[in-house]
DNA sequence: TTTATTTTTTGAACGCTGTTATTTTTTTGG
DNA sequence: CCAAAAAAATAACAGCGTTCAAAAAATAAA
């Protein structure tokens, strides 16, 4: 509060140890990144990390509250990519173009991202708490969180009447769309790799026979005319 | 191989020391079962369990290989329950009844018992592989396996003719069908519940309206006559 | 009943984890 | 150069799954 020196103008060298702080912040992330992605989350090690950068496991303290607040950090940052991936659909000019565009970008994110997807998506109950009251702190725009922009959409089809009749709750329309999606999604990264025992319960070869199967029962499902 | 005494018929006393491995063996998974059912996976402590049955740690070894052949045990068991919910769907008459009554009894089970459903149906890549080696042990018979049973009443679907043109292949149609619930079900038991600091993605009031909807979607759009 | 054998149970330890309090080192500003 | 502040390291704690040798208990044989 009284502390001119504090006030306003960073001094060079604060500006400089900033800049490190946050070089070193990277640096942490991404080693953490790549084992999260390989390996998943508890393949995450404190220790690990440490070795990498070269620190003691303390030393990531000073950057990160706990485990949990630095691969909440990675996860939020990359959802970053997937936001802006799922907004480009807003490029299409009709409703249905749009959901289907946004379907395959979701989905096609969800695939190259497992890990993420999963911690993102199928949240640990213990972890769901931590996980809201971050996404709270700087909560995306509504309209640009992945549901809300469905829903957006399916409402813009409602208006142009495009759906058939009773479908009017844009909301669980969007929402059963989602859930869909997330099924595909999370069917094909959890079961679509064989083990040395079983056959896959899925060929993941024939995922994009799935994703046009689902695509063309929604539009065939929900729209007045599904043929165009 | 030579010896005499064990080749048959077991004594009065190797019968109750048997028996009371059972019963030791039931106490520990149903103590571990409470914590994986309350609290998930991570929850289960062999040193809880320990103390919860009043005995040592080490001594859960005699009865199981370690934690993981423990919860998978316990998972073993209560999908026999899931099984046996949805064999009872073949009661139905038409392929259409049969489909909608698995459905609904897959969703149900999902929802009742949201711990097992997402360590068998959201299995972790390290995990995935020593399940798979215990469910080839003792696999259950594929025309009773949830994804094969919904396979066998496509099937029967397009034997009779009832489906639209191009929806040939019973597999990826079933897949298809089983996505869609999958998503329901995990985004109902991930999302449903509200947080402090968000509320839930997903309205689980209205969780009956999504489910209806995806049948109604799914009927329309691969029924030749959906009115039926 | 006493003895030998086998089974069951335990206590203590190992290596790992996330985390923290304390101490040391480094950096900063006067 | 020196005091103040920040950063990093060391060492430890409590917890985890797991293992192994020793103790205890139960069994079978004499």
């Amino acid at each position: 509060m009284d502390n001119p020196t504090n006030q306003n103008t960073p001094t060079p060298s604060e500006l400089r140890r900033e800049r490190e702080r946050a070089e070193l912040t990277e640096r942490i992330m991404n080693v953490a990144r790549d084992m999260f992605v390989n390996d998943g989350y508890e393949a995450v090690t404190l220790r690990k990390i440490a070795k990498a950068i070269e620190y003691s496991p303390a030393a990531i303290y000073q950057y990160f509250k706990d485990k949990q607040d630095l691969i909440l950090a990675i996860i939020r940052r990359d959802y970053q990519d997937l936001r802006e991936h799922l907004v480009e659909c807003l490029k299409m000019e009709s409703p249905l173009e749009r959901s289907i565009e946004m379907a395959y970008r979701y989905v096609a994110w969800g695939r190259t991202h497992p890990n993420h997807y999963r911690l993102l998506m199928v949240p640990h109950p213990a972890w769901t708490d931590a996980q809201s009251r971050a996404w709270a702190q700087d909560a995306p725009p509504l309209e640009r969180d992945a549901l809300a922009l469905l829903k957006t959409i399916v409402e813009d089809a409602i208006r142009r009447d495009m759906l058939k009749e009773g479908y009017s709750d844009a909301a669980a329309i969007a929402a059963t769309l989602w859930a869909g999606l997330h099924g595909l999604v999370l069917l094909e990264i959890t079961m679509g790799t064989p083990t040395p025992y079983t056959t896959p319960a899925i060929d993941s070869s024939t995922f994009d026979n799935r994703f046009n199967m689902m695509i063309h029962i929604f539009k065939e499902g929900l729209l007045k005319n599904s043929d165009q």
